[in-house]
DNA sequence: ACGGCGTTTGCGGGATCACGCAGCCGCAGT
DNA sequence: ACTGCGGCTGCGTGATCCCGCAAACGCCGT
């Protein structure tokens, strides 16, 4: 049994050779990769490893990594290992991972305990083990309370990103008006209302807001940030190349 | 010699009572806490302890309990151990640490090298250690070059928090004008101008296109975010009330 | 005192944004 | 076919935002 390890942090690398030793004897080889890219390239190499991943590493993350491999090899089973349970990341994955795969999302966060339970039930009984933090922010998300479509995610990013109505109107192939009618879903939602008596001067910029407590509930974050911001610049150039 | 450490993810935490171990060893009491408020009981308890503290716990934060520890005692050295070198960080720190008090920031990605060496010129020679990624963004902030003045922070945090302009002047005590020119200032910083040609449609909002470079450039977090958020919600009270 | 420089403030216009209203379309259920 | 519901769209209004222009104020150096 071949195990792929790519953890960027040395300290947790440490830890995590130390929990496989424990958990999973069976494994007789470890192959590991400090960044997306290599990943990628040990992966190929070797097709039968199994892979235990952070997300959120310098250079090429782990989500992209996995889209790649999983592309590649859908069967592969790949544990995420991370330290937030951000719904931007948790969105992420659940849109990449193919049907059938086994995999796993458990937080860094867990006692030796979980990461043993979820090391044994991913790679030796291959069912999914992720954890309820998490869990709970999946169904949320897919559900319907509180949850976003994903045409409103989308549209949350564009405006995170900083682009006009118009501009989102024209990336996601809407009328004016609807980008409008999304936003006001989106104010709904994230109960960005005007708490003002009628009469009385707003305090709040709307959109500015939006995105102010998007990302306080962890629906955005700095990587899902930089991610939409480079899917922009390509836009921008196709665009403009017109 | 007394020791205080504070620091709630067990790993990091073993880990820093290993190094601790071997480059303190003169060294004979460690005490330990988990989030802001034990660190400030524990401080209180044992006034002599040097500090090893983690920035972002759960609860009250690092920066919220070194600035209530040294406020009751100035002169206790604080080596602040942390996950990220981001501004909102750093400029938190720098405005809250007293004059003479010797501390030090080191990133939890440093080799223990410079760990060891930060852990004894602090509490042994009572020298500043400051790991120079770090070094950079502090003096690139309180330099002039791309740096941000306090009010220009103030404003850069209160559209984040999605206030409007006419809000911030009342918060900031300025006119509704100058607040509109700070923003031009900030936008000219962040350099978020209007990459198109005269008579082309814009394609950004700039307001929020300006926070989503803050972010991007670490200039915001979550963190900072969060106590901003705070801040806020007690100002409006305060102001409603009239 | 006299200019020069940066900051603050008011005024005004043009563009964008928030949003109610109304019409259009597709899709279920009776 | 009729009806109701939900999503998409255009129009119009009022508030907000962006910004150029100009006047007022403090501060510094010759």
């Amino acid at each position: 049994m071949k195990l792929l390890l790519v953890e960027d942090d040395p300290l947790h690398l440490s830890y995590l050779r130390e929990q496989i030793g424990g958990a999973l004897p069976e494994c007789d080889e470890v192959f590991e990769a400090a960044n997306g890219q290599d990943a990628e390239a040990l992966a190929r190499r070797h097709p039968a490893a199994d892979i235990v991943m952070d997300l959120q590493m310098a250079g090429r993350t782990g989500i992209e990594a996995a889209r790649t491999i999983w592309r590649e090899r859908p069967l592969t089973r790949i544990l995420f290992w991370s330290n937030y349970s951000d719904e931007a990341y948790v969105r992420g994955i659940s849109r990449i991972v193919p049907m059938g795969a086994a995999y796993g999302y458990v937080l860094k966060s867990a006692s030796e305990e979980r990461l043993r339970l979820a090391l044994r039930g991913i790679f030796l009984q291959n069912q999914c083990v992720i954890d309820n933090e998490v869990r709970g922010l999946q169904q949320r998300s897919l559900g319907q309370s509180g949850g976003f479509t994903e045409s409103e995610y989308e549209v949350l990013v564009d405006i995170a990103l900083g682009l006009t109505d118009r501009a989102i109107a024209e990336r996601r192939g809407l009328s004016l008006r609807s980008v409008q009618n999304r936003l006001h879903q989106i104010y709904d939602k994230l109960e960005v209302s005007r708490p003002e008596a009628a009469g009385e001067e707003p305090v709040l910029n709307l959109r500015a807001r939006a995105v102010s407590v998007a990302i306080l509930r962890k629906l955005l974050n700095h990587g899902a940030l930089e991610r939409a911001e480079a899917e922009l610049r390509g836009w921008l150039a196709g665009r403009t190349r017109h």
